[in-house]
DNA sequence: GCTTTAAAAAGTAAATT
DNA sequence: AATTTACTTTTCAAAGC
C-alpha cells in the first residue's frame, strides 16, 4: 500500500514537472512572439485538455505546446504563421504540423473555427511592411474578387495575401518590393510572383508602368 | 441516388504483403537479384526493382515479402513467380503456393467539378483541410476504411483501399456526403 | 515511433541553367 | 526567369531498433 501510495506521488511528481516544463516552454514561445496574454491562456487551456484527454503520448511535450500556440492563434484571430513558431520551437514545423492537426481533430477545432480571414494576414503583413489603410483596403478587395473566381482554393493563404499586397501597393503608389511582401509572409519571391501573375491575369488588373 | 457518371477512378499503385513459407538467406539472394540493395544496418530487408512487371520487392529472411508499384493485382503475381525462379536457382525449396495479401491500393481520379475547398472544410465533417501545409481537403471514410484526398479541380487520390469495389464505395459515400451538404451543384455560386 | 518502398494529386521550394 | 528535381499529404506491409 505504501509502494502504491509512493507510485501515485510519483506520478504526480512527474506530471507536475511535466506541467511546469510545458507551460515555461509557453512561456518562452509566447514572449519571444509577442502574443497577447489571452492567446497565452487558450494556448495554456488547450494543452491542459490534450493532457487531459491523453493526446500527449507519443508526442513530444515541446510539439503539442507549439502546436497549442498556432491553434490559439487561429481561433482567437491572432495571425502567426507555422513557420514563425517552428523558429523559435526546438521541433520542426512538419513535427507541429502534425501534432497541429492531431489535436485539432480531437480537441474539435473544427476548420470553421480555425478559419482566419485573409483580412487578418493582410493587417499583419500591412503592419510590417507599413503600408497605409488605403492599401490594406484595396488588397482586401483583390482577395474577395479572387475568391469570387475560384482563384484561391488550395492556396497558400499567406502567399495570396503576399501578392495582394504587392499589387496593392502598386496601385496606390506605395510600392513594395516582392522580395519585402514575401519575406514577412514568409514564402519565397516566385510564390508570390506566381499568384501575382495570376491575380493580374484574371482579375484584369491594370499596373500602372 | 448519387450521380457516379462522371468520376474516373485510375489504380496508380498496389501494395501487397507476400509469404513464400520458406526462410531465405539474404547474402545468397543479393547475388541473385541485378538492381538490389542491402544495408542490414538501415533496413532488414533487400530492397530490389523488378523492370518487368515494373515493381519493387522488399525482400526479408523470414521469407515475407513486400511487393509495391504495381498497377495490377496480376503484376504482383508474376512478380512473385519471377522471384520464386530467381529463388529456385539458389536452391529454395517451395512447399505451397505463396499467399498474396493486397494491403493498399492507391487510385487518382476525377469527380468532374471543381470544388470552393473553404466551403468544403466549413461543411463537410470530419474532413482537414489546411492550405498552407497541404493544397487538398483530406477526407476519411471509415467503411470501407479509406482516404480520399480531395482537390479545388475535382481530382482526387484515394488510398488505403483493399480493392478497386472498396475504393469506389468511399468515393460514393464521398460523393454522398458532399450532396448532402449541398457542395455538388454549386457550379456558379461561390 | 523510426527505418524503406511506390504512387497520384497541386502547391511550394530550391537548385541549375 | 524557366527547368528540373524534390518535398508536403495519404495509405500499407515487412523485421528490428
Amino acid at each position: 500500500r505504501l509502494r502504491k501510495w509512493q507510485s501515485r506521488l510519483r506520478v504526480s511528481d512527474a506530471a507536475e514537472r511535466n506541467l511546469a516544463f510545458a507551460l515555461s516552454e509557453l512561456d518562452r514561445i509566447a514572449s519571444q512572439l509577442k502574443l497577447p496574454r489571452h492567446v497565452e491562456e487558450e494556448a495554456a487551456r488547450l494543452y491542459r485538455e490534450a493532457v487531459r484527454k491523453g493526446l500527449i503520448r507519443g508526442r513530444s511535450i515541446e510539439s503539442v505546446i507549439a502546436a497549442c500556440v498556432y491553434a490559439a492563434c487561429r481561433l482567437l484571430k491572432v495571425p502567426r504563421t507555422l513557420d514563425e513558431i517552428a523558429d523559435i520551437s526546438r521541433v520542426d514545423k512538419k513535427e507541429i504540423g502534425r501534432s497541429f492537426r492531431f489535436i485539432a481533430r480531437n480537441l474539435n477545432l473544427t476548420p470553421k473555427k480555425l478559419f482566419v480571414k485573409p483580412t487578418d494576414y493582410v493587417n499583419k503583413f500591412a503592419d510590417e511592411l507599413g503600408l497605409s489603410e488605403k492599401v490594406r483596403r484595396r488588397a482586401v478587395k483583390i482577395l474577395d474578387e479572387a475568391y469570387e473566381k475560384g482563384l484561391t482554393s488550395g492556396k497558400s493563404p499567406a502567399g495570396l495575401v503576399a501578392a495582394a499586397l504587392y499589387i496593392a501597393g502598386l496601385l496606390e503608389d506605395e510600392k513594395r518590393t516582392q522580395r519585402e511582401v514575401a519575406e514577412v509572409a514568409r514564402v519565397t519571391e516566385v510564390t508570390v510572383r506566381n499568384r501575382y501573375k495570376e491575380l493580374v491575369d484574371k482579375l484584369n488588373l491594370k499596373i500602372p508602368v | 441516388m448519387v450521380d457516379m457518371s462522371n468520376v474516373k477512378l485510375r489504380i496508380e499503385n498496389i501494395v501487397a504483403s507476400v509469404d513464400l513459407f520458406t526462410q531465405l538467406n539474404l547474402e545468397r539472394v543479393i547475388e541473385i537479384c541485378p538492381n538490389s540493395k542491402y544495408n542490414p544496418e538501415e533496413f532488414p530487408g533487400i530492397i530490389c526493382r523488378f523492370e518487368e512487371p515494373k515493381v519493387a520487392l522488399l525482400i526479408f529472411s523470414s521469407g515475407k515479402l513486400v511487393v509495391t508499384g504495381a498497377k495490377s493485382v496480376e503484376d504482383i503475381e508474376r512478380a512473385v513467380n519471377k522471384l520464386i525462379q530467381m529463388l529456385k536457382k539458389i536452391g529454395a525449396k517451395f512447399q505451397r503456393a505463396p499467399q498474396i495479401d493486397i494491403q493498399n491500393m492507391v487510385f487518382s481520379g476525377d469527380i468532374g467539378m471543381e470544388f470552393n475547398l473553404d466551403a468544403v472544410a466549413l461543411s463537410l465533417p470530419n474532413c482537414e483541410y489546411e492550405p498552407e501545409q497541404f493544397p487538398g481537403v483530406i477526407y476519411r471514410v471509415k467503411e470501407p476504411r479509406a482516404v480520399i484526398l480531395l482537390f479545388s479541380s475535382g481530382k482526387i487520390v484515394c488510398s488505403g483501399a483493399k480493392s478497386e469495389h472498396d475504393a469506389w464505395e468511399a468515393v460514393r459515400k464521398l460523393l454522398r456526403e458532399l450532396e448532402k451538404y449541398g457542395l455538388i451543384e454549386e457550379e456558379e455560386e461561390w
